[in-house]
DNA sequence: GCAAGGTC
């Protein structure tokens, strides 16, 4: 008897493994770790996926609309999923004789899908004859065993309703996508890479429909009356503000201003408050990608991305959860003696007081605990690594901190007849803010002050402002917006924001939609109001809960989603030719940087080789180009000289003017001497180029010396090194490296590899070489 | 290629 248990991924099978067997041995092949025991003479093996090992793609990618789909392995679609190859492998190789199988994935829709697929394609369809399926909420022994002891048929319909939201998903998407991309390219002969889907159009949405109210809004004078004091032991002075706050009738400002000039303020009353303030609760990932942005201004990919390596070195725990408690098992008592051997975090954990309790928030999460650290602690990490490895580890010790107390003073004041006040706040016990340097507490003095006593008034004025349009969204405010409103999920929220970006839909940290996202939105309303709202999404919930309770049949849905969508399409056809040419338009104006020399719009332009150049819209007539340092912008000022809009590039950031040769190019302080060459004894300058700044030679381009800015003295990489080794160099030992990771488990070597971290300068090296490479490729004679 | 959803 040979019974294989196939989990959703990696970490999952070596807890499976483990809480099955006391016996299991792990194996290897290729680069996959698998889990191997015997027990009363039967064998099992426990297996990983990697997540979904299948996607849909097209039967037949050349037909106009894409509406027959088969599922084929992923990495087979998509090259970087490459690794997905060797996971599957491994399931075919060691299924082919077995006898028995166990579904042991997710307990969710994905979950369910991931599995059945898994047996489906990589086991065969003779699997489900002998197929069980475990279901568990947590990956602890007590549940595992249980759901293994307990098996359950696999429930076809919770598969049907996956599949369905798969086909969905990807007839909407892909086709709706297809039909915007192809109306330009109809109207204009020009390729712009438009989408549209269930999830990124409403979220675009949200976004013009904020950047609407901008736009609309009128501000509104008001007056803010202030009163300066001078207060006792307070050097500064305290400014109180009338009671009224916003004023928006000048005449009744200038008159609570007539009343109370020339006069002292009379302390009416002191009112003193304590208000507790309790610890924070533990990260789930959307509040970790929240705090990063606030404490570091990490973009929420960033945040995830680095989570994910901190996870799989072992330092911190799974991150894409929605859970915001800390159950017992994870093994609170043993973390925290760990992390008390570490100078950095030994005096907080010994503040903590036994038995430890976490201050737990609301939200759960059926597979994972909130994210915390392991207690293993990293030896070296690159700078932001560190930054957010600390961010959660100081989280978690606080999280076991006592309630602290906020003090404030609100204080009331007559000035004539008029009410003023101001208030004060202080921490009287820190409690847990003490154990973490990411919360700045209040610490305001307070004025030793009475009521009764009369205030000295140095100034009172009358402050003339403005109402304010409501605030643009930020990364991380707009992924607690699609959580607020359950699109998409917790794994792909950021991304989706970055698919906007990408798509140039939108720009800038406060998000700006521009022209091209509001009009692509403006369009989509008009052919499928649905796809802009989150009724698709409401829509899909229902359909995929009646395919779950199996009142109806998936290929019925899949079917009337196919006529409600031929609909859409036929629409958008018809009138491809003014959707195409006004999509084009605004993706235009939505490039315009400045005024070319010669009175039209200079634009963005990309080349097909990835980079941005800047033109003038009246190409070919003029012929006007810029090229751009790496990473640069266009900025609204001009120069002065020749009337050129200014850039900004490099690090620290420089201005100079578009035109290089433009006199007024101050990009000259750059070539500060800062040594002299080892190769020909020239000076050595600092050079910016398209990567940022660097370190050159001045006696280029006959002496090719260079080197990294980021580079510390006696580490860095010459170009001479390169040279004598060759560029592959580079890429060998980072691979290298990564196959470390994998091979040895050891903490010793992952701490070797964290050190490895890419540098700023190593990912400069591998995008140069990147584009060396695509440069070096002859180009098919079919791109556009 | 185009979506959204798992995961390294």
């Amino acid at each position: 008897m040979h019974e294989v248990i196939i989990c959703e991924k990696p970490k999952a099978s070596e807890k499976i493994a483990s809480a099955l067997s006391k016996n299991s041995v792990k194996k290897r092949y290729k680069k996959v770790s698998y889990y191997e025991f015997e027990e009363n003479g039967n064998k099992t093996t426990v297996l990983a996926a990697v997540g979904h090992l299948y996607s849909l793609a097209p039967r037949n990618k050349k037909q106009a609309r894409l509406f027959d789909v088969e599922w084929v392995p992923l990495y087979e679609k998509d090259k970087q999923k490459k690794y997905v190859k060797d996971y599957v492998d491994v399931i075919k190789k060691v299924s082919k004789n077995a006898d028995k199988f166990v579904h042991a994935c997710d307990y969710d829709i994905e979950g369910t899908l991931i599995g059945y697929n898994a047996l489906k394609y990589a086991c065969g369809e003779k699997s489900f004859d002998n197929a069980v399926r475990m279901k568990f909420s947590t990956l602890t022994d007590e549940d595992i065993t249980a759901a293994y002891k307990n098996p359950m048929d696999i429930d076809f319909n919770q598969v049907d309703s996956g599949i369905a939201r798969h086909v969905l998903d990807f007839l909407f998407g892909v086709n709706i996508s297809k039909s915007l991309t192809d109306s330009v390219m109809k109207a204009t002969k020009r390729y712009i890479q438009l989408s549209a889907g269930r999830v990124q159009t409403p979220t675009l949405a949200i976004l013009v429909e904020r950047e609407k109210e901008i736009q609309k809004f009128i501000p509104e004078p008001y007056w803010m009356i202030k009163a300066d004091l001078e207060v006792p032991g307070i050097a500064e002075g305290i400014t109180a503000d009338h009671k009224a706050g916003k004023i928006f009738d000048k005449s009744v400002a200038d008159e609570i201003f007539a009343d109370c000039e020339g006069k002292d303020a009379l302390i009416d009353r002191i009112d003193l408050k304590e208000t507790v303030k309790a610890p924070p609760f533990p990260f789930d990932l959307g509040s970790l990608q929240s705090e990063a942005y606030a404490v570091f201004g990490f973009s929420p990919k960033k945040t995830q991305q680095i989570a994910q390596n901190l996870y799989t070195e072992g330092y911190t725990s799974y991150p894409r959860t929605s859970s915001q408690k800390l159950p017992k098992s994870i093994g609170v008592d043993k973390i925290l003696k760990k992390l008390s051997y570490n100078a950095s975090f030994k005096h907080q954990v010994a503040k903590l007081k036994k038995p430890y309790k976490p201050n737990e928030g609301k939200k759960t999460d059926e597979a994972h605990p909130a994210i915390h650290p392991t207690g293993v602690i990293p030896k070296e990490l690159t700078t932001d690594y560190r930054k957010l490895y600390e961010l959660i580890t100081y989280r978690f010790i606080s999280v076991f901190g006592e309630n602290g107390i906020l003090e404030s003073m609100k204080t009331n004041l007559k000035i004539g007849n008029q009410d003023f006040n101001f208030s004060r706040k202080r921490m009287a016990k820190m409690g847990w803010m003490d154990l973490t340097p990411f919360r700045k507490p209040d610490d305001d003095v307070f004025p030793v002050i009475k009521e009764g006593e009369t205030l000295v008034v140095k100034d009172v004025r009358s402050e003339e402002k403005e109402t304010k349009p409501p605030a643009r969204y930020n990364q991380a405010s707009l992924i607690r917006e699609l959580e607020k409103r359950g699109l998409g999920t917790k794994s792909t929220r950021a991304n989706i924001i970055s698919i906007l970006y990408n798509r140039k839909y939108v720009e800038g940290k406060k998000i700006k939609v521009n022209e091209l996202g509001e009009h692509l939105i403006d369009t989509l309303k008009e052919y499928s109001n649905k796809i802009t709202s989150e009724e698709l999404t409401r829509e899909f919930e229902t359909r995929l809960e009646e395919i779950m309770g199996g009142s109806v049949d998936k290929e019925l849905i899949i079917k009337k989603a196919k006529v409600e969508l031929t609909s859409i399409l036929d629409d958008i056809e018809k009138n491809k030719l003014v959707i195409g040419e006004e999509l084009y338009k605004s993706y235009r104006e939505s490039r315009v940087v400045g005024k070319c020399k010669c009175g039209q719009n200079l634009i963005l332009i990309d080349s097909p080789r990835g980079s941005t150049f800047v033109g003038c819209s009246g190409y070919p007539e003029c012929k006007s180009t810029y090229s751009m340092p790496m990473g640069a912008k266009v900025l609204k000022a001009t120069c002065e000289e020749c009337g050129l809009p200014l850039i900004s590039f490099g690090k620290p950031r420089q201005r100079a003017c578009l035109d290089p040769k433009c006199g007024k190019d101050d990009r000259e302080p750059t070539n500060e001497v800062v040594g002299t060459c080892p190769e020909c004894e020239s000076d050595l300058i600092k050079r910016s180029g398209r990567y940022g700044e660097f370190i050159g030679c001045s006696g280029f381009p006959k002496c090719r010396f260079t080197k990294s800015l980021d580079e510390k003295e006696g580490e860095q990489k010459t170009s001479t090194a390169k040279k004598a080794t060759g560029q592959t160099t580079v890429k060998k030992t980072t691979k290298k490296t990564t196959k470390k990771t994998t091979k040895k488990s050891t903490k010793k070597s992952a701490r070797k590899t964290s050190a490895k971290k890419p540098t700023k300068a190593a990912t400069k090296r591998k995008r140069a070489k990147k584009t060396a490479k695509k440069k070096g490729t002859p180009k098919k004679p079919k791109q556009t």
